[in-house]
RNA sequence: ACCUGGGUGGCGGAAUUGGUAGACGCGCUGGACUUAAAAUCCAGUUUCCCGCAACGGAAGUACGGGUUCAACUCCCGUCCCGGGUACCA
């Protein structure tokens, strides 16, 4: 009887969903478990071998804690909107829904072979207008919606209204325009629109202004993996930066508590600091500085400057006439304020064109331009400094000193107010800057500053600092804030390096915003950027039961007329004013994980007893590629969700675990491009000549010309071909043509027709590829499909291999050599139980404690790497159990079917056939998970590793119980412990118990 | 550039709390079984040195320092690779 697979997992693949084994009830007298995947967006690709680790992994969880007791949902979907999809659209004409739905049946084919536990009664798809209908719903809330920073949670919009009416908006300031004031009187006052326009700056999901990249030849927006060298990605279109009507979370508003509820989840220290560093708090303050430029008339002494409003940064309402100009920085170090040197603004400021001085106008603007040609991902990526000199000055407001200010693309718009305060000696890049234009250094920190690196140091007793003068740094901060506050030229600051979340796409396949716009033209875009996008209409929600607001069918894909979205030219759209902008990618996957528990109710996006009894996901297992975006936003709409009382808990996730990727490792070919007379080229042209690696690495040499010489006068047969020149190409080719680094020859001349009559140079007989580690991707030919390897050793050697390939945290390249290894595994698991030629040799005969202790030892180490999610080592602990038993002969029942059951989460086919085989009731899959005996695995004894100064030389087996004084002794009479103290004695043995021991000498 | 993770034999990796570096598997080498092959089994396999051999010695976890009786593990610095950096998902 011999293990066949195949026949095994399609026998119990059907069994289980005739039984619907996997179906997850609502209410349950178990405790509950939720393990939760990322869900995949349906890419044309299909799945790759990348792909299913992270299933894997939750697919084991889950199994192991149905074999525990619990009740666990276990459900998958597919996040179904997004760009690749609109993409093939347009290149291939091809609907987006039609194409995601024949991507849909593929990814559910490729899922079902390898066995997952998933429960598809909740598969959920965010493009199903059923779906999306909440997404809408969830918006609409956020649309009517506002931060009461009072509560500290979000509120209907109509309670904020109730607030304006009466007292005005002085306890709750507009978050989108902080500087506004008015009383309730002036509130009645204000007109409808002007009221909707206010209420728009509260919203937590709102209107504005927002810069994208805008490529004239393709009509369209890019994003900024589109954007190559500051032109387009396909096409290589000039691509500027543009303003378009957007619209945005306010996810700043939760940004605190986003914070906060970090430490009440169990996800990686890495993954809180990522967050945690996107969020970005800071503390410090803004400060105003005069600005003079010389030529023009200046405000005079900065002592003078009248209180007025305490921060501006623009001239328009500042008194002082033309030319009285001043600039607002954020700074966390205020006590530096004697060190700054120099200011510098970001190239988008404002305030550039207002303050440049004649003389440096020609070079600021040849700067602006060099800048805008560059993409913000060169910009932050770049080494070298940039700058330029604007020909105005700040005045120190506590020295008077006049500071110069620069322009630098290391500066961003979008970050504080756009312009710092430089301080060399305390900043690394500040010093930089200053080093490389040649401006003079101030030290404020005396020994702490070598005049050769900036030294960030807050511990540091100022110099150079008038009133500050010998005062630690940490302590000035407050010091000069206080002052700032008093002289009404500064504020104390909480800053956030985040931004609200741009909520729009100019896009077809995304969810429809339930938004009319009426009293006017949406697509009336101010022209020079005023503070309120399309002033002439009213952003209106639809009636919820209007919902959902289907996208309508549209046959092409291109943008509108002012670079809205494709739905800008579906005449029914527009015609009833229909918001033309999509939402993001992001919309649907922020909420998903609370449809899965109540999918198919059609009154609410999910009911609250549902939401009640599943709660936070107990298992989040996904890529950390989605570290700060996915995670936030989802984080965000939970906890607004929970403000509005919907559910119960504010944070989605309990656990997060992060598999790493699964790289590809692609193979190259190298071909060799021959120059000289035309005959040898038109030759090399018609039979492509390609060149072992190994040979390719003495490129440029004498040696190499002879060689490829000699080869070519081989290939064609012709000993009159003289070279002038090689040169060679580096191609990806496909890596299941190869065999480990060795070229298929054969193969690869069939891969292409124009590598039909390909011709090789080879090393030792062989054409040895090149290799190199990189991302999985069909481009790059290095793409390794999991259905062949399932068709070749079957689901459970497949799935145990993904795990055994290493850490499921750890990104590791892919290599297929090794499942050979696995494979072997079950087959001699199954040769515990059966016999090729004897059929059954399972019995069920006495257990020896010998046996009982390998197979409490194997149960023991799987649970607990189980549990860690450690199931590498997991597969080997297994490895190790069969092997022992194998050796000891120990065919007996008892054991064997406790050690089928803690595999059962790693190789649920054969466990289920095993299961039954030995004759037992009911499926494997709910059976109880065997509990360790301990007293099998006590232990007297151990064998101890001597070490004489800390390097192991020998071995003692000692008992456990062993004391200080005894173990001493027994180390001082040893053989080699004599040798090495050759007659002296020891300094000190160190006895660590069930350790080691180590004689210092 | 910034944030974040990683670097251990020919390869994937193990070493869970500072305590025998290389578990387990692949590959490779030799052997057994077989007419042969497949399958299976046995032995060996970090590098270098000495030696007939057993035993033995030295070095060794990207690189350079440090702490410690003891460092892959902790600290400081450097190099290289992956992920993210706000419109890929």
């Amino acid at each position: 009887m011999e293990y066949n697979f195949s026949e095994i997992e399609k026998k119990w693949q059907q069994q289980w969903t005739k039984n619907g084994s996997y179906k997850v009830s609502n209410d349950a007298d178990k405790p509950k478990f939720y393990v939760l995947d990322m869900f995949p967006y349906p890419s044309g690709a299909g799945l790759h071998v990348g792909h299913p680790l992270g299933y894997i992994a939750s697919d084991i969880y889950a199994r192991y804690k149905r074999l525990k007791g619990f009740n666990v949902l276990h459900p998958m979907g597919y996040d179904a909107f997004g760009l690749p999809a609109e993409q093939y659209a347009i290149d291939h004409g091809i609907h987006p829904a039609v194409s995601t739905e024949n991507n849909i049946k593929n990814f559910r084919q490729q899922l079902d072979n390898i066995g997952f536990c998933f429960d598809w009664d909740r598969q959920v798809l965010t493009s199903e207008p059923s779906y999306y209908k909440w997404t809408q719903w969830i918006f609409l809330q956020l649309f009517k919606g506002w931060y009461d920073r009072k509560q500290n949670k979000a509120m209907p919009i109509s309670d904020l209204v109730q607030r304006l009416e009466a007292e005005g908006n002085k306890h709750h300031p507009c978050p989108g325009e902080p500087k506004l004031r008015f009383t309730a009187e002036e509130w009645k006052g204000f007109d409808h629109r002007r009221q909707q326009e206010i209420l728009m700056n509260y919203r937590l999901a709102y209107c504005g202004l927002g810069e994208v990249n805008w490529c004239e030849a393709l009509g369209t927006v890019l994003a900024n993996d589109e954007v190559v060298n500051g032109v387009s990605e396909r096409g290589g279109f000039p691509v500027i930066k543009k303003k378009l009507r957007q619209w945005y979370l306010r996810i700043t508003d939760y940004a605190d508590r986003l914070l906060e509820g970090l430490e009440k989840v169990d996800f990686s220290d890495a993954m809180k600091e990522m967050q945690t560093n996107w969020i970005g708090k800071s503390f410090g303050a803004e400060v105003t500085f005069d600005v003079h430029t010389p030529g023009a008339p200046t405000t005079g002494n900065p002592a003078s400057v009248p209180g007025g409003p305490a921060v501006s940064d623009s001239a328009a309402n500042t008194p002082g006439g033309p030319g009285a100009h001043r600039l607002t920085v954020y700074t966390t170090r205020p006590d530096t304020i004697f060190g700054v040197d120099f200011m510098v603004v970001a190239p988008e400021h404002e305030l550039i064109e207002k303050i440049t001085s004649s003389e440096q106008r020609q070079a600021v603007e040849e700067y602006i331009a060099y800048v805008k040609s560059r993409s913000e991902r060169e910009r932050m990526a770049e080494k070298k400094i940039t700058g330029c000199f604007t020909g105005a000055y700040a005045i120190n407001p506590f020295s008077g000193l006049q500071i110069p200010i620069w322009i630098s693309e290391y500066v961003l718009a979008g970050y504080g107010t756009g312009a710092i305060m430089a301080v060399p000696c305390g900043d690394d890049r500040d010093f930089k800057f200053a080093q490389h234009f040649g401006i003079p250094i101030t030290n404020i920190i005396g020994d702490y500053y070598n005049g050769k690196e900036a030294n960030a140091t807050k511990e540091a007793k100022l110099q150079n600092s008038d009133f500050l003068d010998g005062i630690v740094m940490k302590d000035a901060i407050v010091i000069v804030i206080n002052k700032l506050e008093e002289r009404g030229i500064g504020i104390r600051k909480t800053n956030y390096r985040m931004r609200d979340a741009a909520f729009s796409r100019q896009r077809y396949w995304g969810e429809p915003f339930p938004i009319v716009w009426q009293g006017g033209e949406q697509s009336e875009v101010p022209e020079h950027g005023g503070a309120q996008p399309g002033q002439s209409s009213i952003a209106t929600p639809l009636d919820e039961k209007d919902l959902p607001l289907e996208l309508p069918h549209v046959e092409k894909y291109g943008p509108g007329p002012e670079g809205e979205g494709p739905l800008a030219n579906v005449a029914s759209w527009t015609a009833r004013h229909l918001e033309t902008n999509t939402m993001p990618g992001y919309a649907g996957s922020s909420w998903y994980f609370l449809r899965y528990m109540d999918p198919h109710n059609e009154d609410v996006f999910c009911s609250r007893q549902a939401s009640d009894y599943w709660g936070q996901v107990d298992l989040y297992i996904g890529g950390t590629e989605h570290a700060v975006g996915h995670l936030l936003y989802s984080r965000m709409w939970t906890k607004f969700l929970y403000d509005l009382d919907q559910i119960g808990h504010d944070e989605p996730y309990k656990r997060l675990v992060n598999q790493g990727m699964i790289q590809g490792s692609s193979r190259f070919v190298y071909r060799v491009e021959l120059k000289g007379t035309q005959e040898v080229e038109e030759l090399a042209r018609k039979t492509p000549v390609f060149i072992s690696c190994g040979l390719r690495a003495i490129e440029g040499t004498p040696e190499l010309h002879e060689l490829v010489t000699m080869a070519v006068r081989n290939i064609f047969n012709n000993a009159a071909i003289e070279i002038s020149q090689i040169a060679y190409s580096q191609l990806h080719v496909d890596v299941n043509i190869v065999d480990g680094v060795e070229l298929e020859t054969a193969k690869f001349k069939k891969w292409r027709t124009e590598y039909n009559n390909a011709e090789f140079i080879l090393e030792e007989g062989k054409y040895i590829c090149g290799v190199e580690v990189e991302k999985m991707s069909k481009s790059k030919f290095n793409t390794v499909n999991p259905d062949d390897l399932v068709n070749r050793y079957g689901a459970d050697t497949f799935r145990m291999y993904e795990m055994f390939l290493g850490p499921v945290e750890q990104s590791k390249p892919w290599d297929t050599k090794g499942i050979e290894g696995v494979h072997r595994f079950l087959r001699k698991l199954w040769r515990l139980f059966f016999d090729e030629t004897k059929g059954r040799i399972w019995t069920t005969d006495k257990v020896t404690d010998a046996e009982f202790k390998i197979l409490y030892k194997t149960i023991k180490k799987a649970e607990d790497d189980t549990e860690r999610f450690s199931f590498n080592t997991g597969v080997s602990a297994l490895m190790i159990g069969v092997n022992e038993l194998t050796d000891l002969k120990c065919h007996k029942k008892e054991v064997l079917e406790k050690l089928v059951i803690i595999l059962t989460p790693y190789a649920p086919h054969v466990c289920e056939e095993l299961w039954q085989l030995i004759g037992n009731e009911g499926s494997v899959l709910d059976a109880p998970y065997p509990k360790v005996e301990e007293k099998y695995l006590v232990e007297s004894a151990k064998n101890y590793p001597i070490a004489i100064n800390g390097k192991t030389r020998t071995e003692m087996n000692i008992a456990l119980d062993a004391t200080q004084q005894q173990v001493e002794a027994l180390v001082m009479a040893d053989e080699v412990v004599k040798k090495w103290l050759e007659g002296g004695a020891p300094k000190k043995i160190i006895y660590v118990k069930n350790k080691m021991i180590n004689v210092v000498i």
